[in-house]
RNA sequence: GCCGGCGUAGCUCAGUUGGCAGAGCAUUCGCCUUGUAAGCGAAGGGUCAUGGGUUCAAGUCCCAUCGCCGGCUCCA
């Protein structure tokens, strides 16, 4: 497959980005001007302006960079000194500092380290603007369509310079570009329905959680609906784990600060925690993470290599301080539970405990409809000194993981820098129906804290050794994987899953006994069943199909004397009429097979 | 935390150059008794996010705070 870097469609966003700067420079000659490479779908420029933009600068900006498409310009490509470039970017600071990066074959445009040494410096120039860029771009302004770009999709943001939060905060325009309006439509269309599935959105439509400013932002409240889906996965996965060897544990909510600093979370993330508690003169933290307390437990007796692998796992709720606006809906949060597991094993037993954990989350994956996604190997990055424990280790750690994967035959790749702080982890990164991309489950293998810890086991030689930690959680946040969960299914979800599985509509409320007794009936079968009794009819499909409930049940005079129920399913099929038993055995089928059908095959 | 935008009824929103705070849905009550996408009528519901300021007069203008949205940064 063609690199992306080496597309047209790169060409055609790095290309309109410089358009665009042209177009802006024009509005604001004053302007200082940062940098502007293509992205995902689109590209942007940052820029320091003397004044916020409005929806008319937006306008004026497109209306310019139509015309200067229109003039049919060369890219010119140019090979120039860094005297050169310096004098003719003077009053240019950003792009000295980049030209000084550069020259000195230190820093490329992110601030990043260079990698080769080319240290050649190019600029491009179309109409009355050149740009120090390495290209590549379009031959011509001909070859951008007019009709294909978008710059006021969305709103424009502040960016810091080079991505440092302590470097001014400059103005980012993005755009979006295509070869054809209808490829820009076509995106257009899947921003929209990215909103129309957004879970805030469908998360309160659907009743199943909402926020309170009086409680505080980044706490969501579960109502009963939410509480139900939630429920009813983490009992799937329980189930799951206990037929699978774990054993349930309890821990509380807050700890000793001591305990952090043994294990080495609080000097690495005290940005991120919240402010300790002064409990009777001790310090008493909110848990940012379950692993140490888990870590109590196992050295609350002496173990034996008789007792390993030792797989304690726990709903655990924790609290993490993150900053006011990175919180989003569900998926970032201030207070979440992890469905995590620890477990405890020789070093004999990590290869296979390691593959069980794995099989687990492809398990639950595809349980769950999920099927479309792929393994990243995260290692440490060689550069960083973020990580504690003996490099040795960690690639002994390392290797296991890449070995398990191999023996499965599972497909991953590697990146550096991705790495927990002591040790390195297999992420498992989820493609939804939007083909967009969430990491979700992760498990890490990890030498450092059953050190720190000082933990130890009987070997069968009778001397101590030291056990090997495997941290890992198949949905990672259950906050954040019911609201990417929301979205890939748009709130309407498999039977299993359904807060309210059943919705019986009485044609008329003659036969509202009836339908009380139906519904005792589907309960006592253990389905969730609504009674619809608001209104006609019809109104009372409007309101389940909102709801989004699998089965709509009409129910009438002539079912309860035939002793039917005519099933109309969520996307508008209407099953003729057929005995209440059948439906059952249906809905029982469906159920088990965690079906993501309403009608078996 | 930083840049920008936005806060009017439970929800979605209207509210003119500053001049009596509104609609639909939802809720409650009454009528209708219904067979596959909204039956009819009435009532209740507001410190216009909060606090200050300007003004004869503020939902409307100014300032601060809180919250939400889009980004940046961050994400054990």
């Amino acid at each position: 497959m063609e690199r992306y870097e080496d597309s047209k469609l790169y060409r055609i966003r790095h290309s309109m980005a410089h358009v665009m700067a042209q177009a802006v420079l024009e509005i604001f000659p004053q302007a200082q001007i940062a940098i502007g490479p293509p992205i995902e779908d689109g590209f942007y420029y940052d820029f320091l302006l003397p004044r916020p933009l409005t929806n008319d600068d937006l306008k004026d900006i497109t209306k310019r960079m139509k015309r200067i498409i229109g003039g049919n310009h060369d890219f010119v490509r140019r090979v120039v000194s860094a005297d050169e470039a310096k004098a003719m970017f003077a009053n240019q600071p950003f792009k000295i500092e980049l030209i000084e990066g550069l020259a000195a074959g230190k820093l490329d445009e992110y601030g990043n380290k260079i990698q080769d040494e080319s240290n050649v410096l190019t600029t491009y120039k179309q109409a009355t603007f050149e740009d120090l860029c390495r290209g590549p771009h379009v031959a011509n302004t001909r070859e951008l369509n007019p009709e294909a770009f978008s710059i006021s999709f969305k709103e424009p943001a502040g960016a810091y310079w080079r991505g440092d939060e302590n470097n001014q905060m400059l103005t980012r325009i993005y755009g979006t570009a295509w070869e054809t309006p209808e490829q820009l439509a076509e995106y257009l269309e899947r921003l929209e329905e990215a909103k129309r599935r957004d879970h805030r959105k469908v998360g309160m439509e659907l009743g199943l959680f909402t926020f309170s400013e009086l409680v505080g932002k980044g706490l969501p409240l579960w109502k009963p609906k939410g509480a139900i889906l939630r429920d009813t996965l983490q009992r799937f996965l329980y189930d799951e784990q206990i037929w699978r060897g774990y054993l349930p544990v309890v821990t509380p909510h807050i700890a000793k600060i001591e305990l952090y600093m043994t294990s080495g979370h609080y000097p690495y993330y005290s940005d991120s925690q919240y402010d300790p508690i002064d409990v009777d003169g001790e310090m008493f933290m909110l848990k940012p993470m379950n692993c140490p307390h888990h870590i109590q437990i196992y050295k609350s007796e002496m173990r034996s290599y008789r007792d390993l692998p030792l797989r304690l796992m726990e709903f655990g709720t924790v609290y993490r301080y993150e900053q006011s606006g990175e919180l989003t809906g569900l998926t970032r949060v201030r207070g979440f539970t992890v469905d995590d597991a620890h477990l405890f094993v020789t070093p004999d037993q990590l290869l296979e405990e390691f593959i069980g954990v794995v099989k687990l989350i492809q398990y639950v994956f595809k349980s769950l409809g999920m099927t479309d996604f792929r393994a990243r190997v995260g290692m440490r990055d060689p550069a960083s000194d973020k990580y504690i424990g003996d490099p040795a280790i960690w690639e002994v750690a390392t290797n296991a993981i890449i070995e398990a994967c191999d023996r499965m035959g599972l497909d991953y790749f590697k990146e550096e820098g991705e790495a927990a702080f002591y040790g390195p982890k297999l992420d498992f990164i989820f493609r939804d129906v939007l083909k967009r991309e969430w990491q979700l489950g992760t498990v890490q293998v990890d030498y450092s804290l059953p050190a720190r810890f000082e933990m130890e086991y009987v070997g069968a030689d009778n001397a101590k050794h030291q056990p090997i930690m495997i941290h890992r959680a198949p949905f990672g946040s259950l906050e954040r994987f019911i609201g990417i969960l929301i979205e890939h299914f748009n709130g309407e979800f498999p039977l299993w899953l359904a807060p309210v599985q059943v919705a019986i509509l009485p044609v008329s409320n003659k036969v509202e006994a009836e339908s009380q007794a139906l519904a005792e009936r589907l309960k006592n079968e253990g389905f969730r069943v609504e009674i619809f009794e608001r209104g006609q009819l019809g109104k009372k499909i409007v309101e389940a199909r909102g709801q989004k409930i699998p089965y709509l049940l009409v129910y009438g005079p002539r079912d309860v004397e035939n002793g039917t129920v005519s099933v109309r399913l969520r996307d508008d099929t209407e099953l003729p009429a057929m005995p209440i038993e059948q439906f059952i055995n249906m809905a029982h089928q469906v159920v088990d097979e965690k079906g993501m059908e309403l009608v078996p095959a």
